[in-house]
DNA sequence: CGGAATCCCTGCCGATACTG
DNA sequence: CAGTATCGGCAGGGATTCCG
């Protein structure tokens, strides 16, 4: 099978980038990661992820949950705690979005580089 | 530098997923890599992306170009033909794709599994 | 035939305000 | 403090049309 996966409409790797290629995904992804295996509480991933609406983050967090990728824990107290892991699922997605960052470390002044050429003015 | 990717607004992974994140990119990417060394017409890219219109593909390799990910050869004929092909830059750019199409491959099932335990009713 | 420009619609994402 | 609902702005992307 060399042509049944990105075109098909259910193309395991447009859905994958559907949901990676969201603004937080990825950054949500290697914050836990790195933080793994310990847990991270809404505040602090707040803290970790600069520039992260309140809103963003949490529907962030709820897709992920909702793919399997993260555990959601709830301490029953007031006020209430939730704390948030990657499950082993959640943890070996971050190996592929590793390799894409060091692309993008790697490479990505080059590709600015070109863009200056190809558009000088703007 | 282990905080100076993701977390700045320049963010090289960011403005990688803001690019290839795009509806068509992986899947030109992937079609031109699976043609290299040889160079992929106008048309041609079209038939081998269901789905792809007629704009979308146009503004797609316009992109990849501006960013020295793809070569545009035009021959200066009636009716004008254009072909395409990646840069070494644009085939680098193939080798994490692959690992991201591998893990999709690999995990979207498990993914898809956990969406329906979390929302059985719709 | 390749592609650029236009129109429109949809979905993402941010700000704000409200519930427990 | 954690989470949701609502509104509005804005950009991505689809269909169509016109130019070379």
């Amino acid at each position: 099978m060399t042509r049944g996966d990105i075109f098909d409409p259910a193309c395991p790797t447009r859905l994958l980038l559907d949901r990676v290629g969201g603004k937080w995904v990825a950054m949500a992804v290697k914050v836990l990661a790195e933080a793994h295996p310990g847990e991270l509480g809404f505040a602090e991933l707040e803290r970790r992820m600069p520039g992260v609406s309140h809103k963003m983050l949490a529907q962030t967090l709820r897709t992920l949950a909702g793919d399997g990728l993260v555990m959601r824990r709830v301490e029953p107290v007031i006020p209430p705690r939730v704390h948030y892991r990657l499950t082993p699922l959640g943890l070996s997605l971050d190996a592929p979005l590793a390799v894409l960052r060091e692309w993008a470390e790697t490479h990505m002044a080059e590709v600015a580089a070109h863009r200056r050429i190809a558009s000088p003015a703007e």
